[in-house]
RNA sequence: GCGGACGUGGCGGAAUCGGUAGACGCAACGGACUUAAAAUCCGUCGAUGUUACAGUCGUGCCGGUUCGACUCCGGCCGCCCGCACCA
């Protein structure tokens, strides 16, 4: 006789049940309301790792929640299987890296399964199939048409040892994270998807992101990073002290006129005129008035020109580019400047003028490459003022200030007031004096309104063989031609060979010969592939159909779009999330969807984290290797086979390198997937971190096999359990309809600790109630079936497999995957009395259980009459009795 | 520096339209059952204090509003995350 759950039996057999039910296939369109919800696909790194098995078990509540409410429940699983680890397995391993792809994939499909989630499995995709690819091209030539696509010289990270381009994150205090060589910059024409013209509306549509947490969307708008102000021009005056450019040997009138009949010998630096100006960015055209200097980075063409000839100059600006880029170097790095002896004439006043530096801190590819500075309204500016003796005007007066005593000390104002000391913005707040220094630049034609954005486009070029190969071909005559669409797909060849540095498909030996498609010369394929974030980009659309022809089938993406939970890790809350809500309107501007943002409901879950451990050598030790010892509250460990003891070190995200991981498949093989799922979502919110215990796995597998023991023994009842309770069970029964009602808004708002905690709450409840009612008469057992039933319908989309179980056991001959989710018994969830505590002056003395529909009146008389109340008034009156009704009475005395 | 989130027992955390602080779980402790252990069941579990009851204190700190504050307001402190010489 079996006295305890074994989830290695029932586990398999209750999977092997829904699938060969179908019970997870979404439905046609129409036949219900639709909910699509989606986990962020894996990448197939050889395994599952604990972080997936939160990330899957919360999607798959959610799933099975919305499945058992009545939704058409779209919940596919993919594969996201380009990228640059199958190209290091092929290097180090001497395997293909699709043999290694979708042998990972085969490994982590049947992880997955044993996991038991309700998955639509015949929707699987893998993006490094060509049947998915091919759409992927397709679409790009489409952008490519429309415009979404640009070819482009521009800076990238070069790795010289790998031959190839780094993506900034994999730059590591500025050397390639794999070779370790010290990375260079370089200009390489590149392919960009155009996502910075459509910063403004990705700018807009967070906004309409109602269910995204706030913190992503903070991320994203920084990241977009949209600073409205104008461009100043401010007209040179002067050359350079004769002394200091003596070497030029210029002709006279100096080597930067201001004369427009009279062009400068410069190039022109970003279309902003000639070096007889200086165009500055500026967010607060308001302070003009206080401007003190000008200031142009290291590499700006003014500076390059100058230090042309002027040695000093020119090792300024090599000391300028030594300033590493990591947080502390720039916190430390002293504020410098290189005054270049030039001036520039204030743009709204021709009588005054300011000189021109160079400086460290001025940044060439954000805004023009140069500054105005006020220092008394910006502290850096003020900061660099005092540094170099500069003027401190003050325009901007603090509300309450006097005019005549105000005074800029240590601290810039960088706050509101009213404009002063600035002729025609007198007077003016610092909105307005915006706006009316902005205009009347613009009627002096000495500046524009301007918007500066941070972004810069998506670069997708990549010098790597395992990505989407890109389908241009480049031709002598014609230049780049896509290829045409009914030569797609564009498919990587087989036959390569990583055993040289690059990009193996430059080394292919025809792969990249083809003829132009325009004239049919002999042309050159690109031989780039795409980033692997564009793949990630439109996967959700394409499992709404995987089987279109076309990139997607507009039917379904209208219907099933957008995704309305989506859940993933914080680490992708600006790269993946923006490129897709990009990527989702290029599709729409290209016809392939209809809608702006792919992701309606957006959730980041926390990370996996567990104990680390170390040996008195140092060692990091894995959990399996040590022993934990409490005493009280203490807790040490020691090395389970030496006996030594062992350090307990700090709560750290699960990594091999700190061997603190813990796998999900020793777990599920021990304790079954249930226990894993269960304890995932229990006790931490999901949105925190959840350290993983033993312990804790230990307690949820105890509560799997009490569920278990509860639901035995109880028989399918001889009739519906009525309206009238016995009072033995009623106060259960209470509980468990309540708990019924709290879980289904707990689930419905991701709190899945809270619906944990509330399912405890009425398992231990009916747990007492049924030790209370060891022999049951028919209407007590009909009761307990009830109770029963519900309980096992609330665990169901935590704990599918022990649901399906004990929902047999109870008597129910029907799968509760296909069970629609109960509905609490309105009677049930409300109380006839209800414990007021009384409160006195704030103080809680005592509580009155009083009738829930009692009179103030009656309620008063009860009150006064209370022992502990009469005692404590010693017979004074009360100065006031407040009754809040329902909830609490205080007495005020 | 800017922005976001947060601070509650030994631990994870409940309780936020202001109304019994510490639900639920973990750990710990005591008891029952057992030859013993495991498992299970019953109980205790913020601090202080009392034989016991009572009382007092208690949600990072200081102050305020209120009959009443973990919750609201003002000012600090601390920690985490993101961005960052961003003009």
């Amino acid at each position: 006789m079996n006295d305890r759950y074994n989830p290695r039996t029932q586990e398999p057999k209750w999977q092997q049940a829904w699938s060969a039910q179908n019970v997870f296939l979404t439905g046609e369109i129409g036949s219900k309301p639709k909910y699509y919800v989606l986990e962020m696909f894996p990448y197939p790194s050889g395994r599952i790792h604990m972080g997936h098995v939160r990330n899957y078990a919360m999607g798959d509540v959610v799933a099975r929640f919305k499945r058992a409410q009545g939704f058409n429940v779209l919940h596919p699983m993919g594969w996201d299987a380009f990228g640059l680890p199958a190209e290091n397995a092929a290097m180090q391993k001497k395997v293909h890296p699709g043999t290694w792809t979708y042998e990972n994939i085969a490994t982590m499909r049947t992880q997955l399964q044993s996991m038991g989630l309700s998955i639509d499995w015949s929707r699987e995709i893998a993006t490094c199939d060509p049947t998915y690819y091919q759409h992927q091209q397709a679409m790009f030539i489409d952008f490519h048409k429309t415009g979404l696509v640009t070819r482009k010289k521009s800076k990238v990270n070069w790795d010289p040892i790998d031959n190839t381009v780094l993506a900034n994150e994999q730059v590591i205090d500025g050397r390639g994270w794999r070779s370790g060589a010290l990375v260079e910059q370089r200009e390489l024409t590149q392919w960009f998807f155009t996502i910075s013209q459509h910063a403004n509306d990705l700018l807009d549509g967070i906004e309409t992101l109602d269910r995204w947490p706030e913190k992503v969307r903070t991320m994203q708008r920084n990241w977009i990073g949209k600073s409205v102000g104008a461009k100043v021009k401010w007209a040179i005056l002067s050359s350079p002290p004769a002394g200091e450019l003596s070497s030029v040997g210029e002709t006279e009138g100096g080597i930067l006129s201001k004369n427009k009949e009279n062009p400068s010998p410069y190039p022109l630096p970003q279309g902003e005129g000639s070096l007889s100006s200086i165009t500055v960015f500026t967010t607060r055209p308001d302070t003009l008035f206080g401007a003190a200097f000008v200031a142009i980075a290291a590499e700006h063409p003014l500076s390059l020109e100058i230090a042309k000839t002027n040695t000093q100059l020119a090792e300024f600006i090599v000391e300028c580019k030594k300033i590493g880029t990591t947080a502390e170097a720039i916190e430390t790095a002293e504020k410098k400047g290189f005054n270049t002896g030039l001036t520039v004439q204030h743009p709204l006043d021709e009588t005054r003028s300011v000189p021109v530096f160079v400086a460290n801190f001025v940044l060439m590819d954000y805004g023009t490459g140069a500054v105005f500075g006020c220092p008394a309204h910006d502290q850096r500016d003020l900061d660099f003022a005092r540094k170099y003796n500069l003027p401190v005007t003050p325009v901007v007066l603090p509300k309450g200030q006097d005019a005549a005593s105000f005074a800029i000390g240590a601290d810039a104002y960088t706050d509101e007031g009213t404009l002063y000391n600035s002729s025609f913005l007198n007077g003016l707040s610092v909105n307005d004096a915006k706006a009316a220094a902005i205009n009347k630049l613009e009627s002096l034609k000495a500046g524009t309104r301007h918007e500066t954005i941070r972004l810069r486009d998506w670069g997708v070029s990549r010098q790597r063989y395992w990505g989407c190969p890109i389908p241009m071909i480049h031709c002598k005559t014609c230049g780049t031609v896509p290829v045409p669409k009914d030569q797609l797909p564009v498919i990587l060849p087989q036959d390569v060979t990583f055993d040289r540095p690059g990009n193996p498909l430059d080394h292919h030996a025809t792969w990249m010969h083809v003829n132009c498609p325009q004239c049919g010369a002999p042309s050159l394929r690109e031989t780039d592939t795409m980033d692997t974030f564009v793949d990630s980009s439109w996967y959700f659309a394409r499992f709404c159909d995987v089987t279109a022809n076309t990139p997607t089938n507009r039917a379904a993406v209208d219907h099933f779009l957008p995704v309305d939970q989506y859940i993933g890790g914080i680490e992708h809350a600006v790269l993946h999330l923006l490129y897709s809500r990009f990527f989702t309107r290029a599709m729409s501007l290209t016809g392939h969807a209809n809608i702006k943002e792919p992701f309606a409901g957006l959730f980041t879950q926390g990370m996996v984290v567990h104990e680390t451990y170390r040996s008195a050598d140092g060692n990091w030790l894995s959990p399996d290797e040590i022993l934990i010892e409490s005493e009280g509250d203490k807790r040490t460990a020691k090395h389970r086979t030496t006996g030594e003891p062992v350090e307990i070190g700090s709560i750290e995200k699960m990594s091999k390198s700190k061997k603190n991981t813990v796998d999900p498949d020793e777990i599920i093989g021990s304790y079954g997937a249930d226990t894993a799922r269960w304890f995932m979502l229990s006790d931490s919110p999901p949105e925190r971190d959840v350290i993983w215990t033993e312990e804790g796995a230990q307690g949820a597998f105890r509560f799997v096999q009490r569920f278990w023991r509860l639901m035995q023994g109880l028989q399918a009842p001889s009739h519906a359990a009525s309206d009238e309770t016995p009072a033995t069970l009623l106060p259960m029964r209470k509980t468990v309809h309540k708990a019924l009602e709290r879980v289904t808004g707990d689930i419905e708002n991701l709190r899945f600790n809270r619906a944990v905690a509330a399912i405890y709450d009425a398992t231990n409840a009916f747990q007492s109630a049924r030790n209370a009612c060891p022999t049951p008469n028919a209407i007590e057992a009909a009761i307990l079936h009830e109770c029963a039933s519900i309980l096992t319908q609330l665990i169901s989309p935590m704990m599918p497999h022990l649901a399906e179980t004990c929902w047999v056991d109870i008597g129910h001959t029907t799968l509760l995957a296909l069970t629609p989710w109960a509905k609490p018994t309105p009677a049930m969830l409300v109380d006839d009395s209800v414990v007021m505590p009384i409160q006195v002056n704030g103080k809680r003395r005592d509580e009155l259980t009083v009738a829930k529909d009692i009179s103030e009146a009656d309620l008063r008389a009860l009150v006064l009459a209370n022992e502990t109340v009469v005692k404590i008034l010693n017979g004074t009156a009360p100065k006031k009795l407040i009754i809040v009704p329902g909830r609490i009475i205080n007495v005020v005395i």
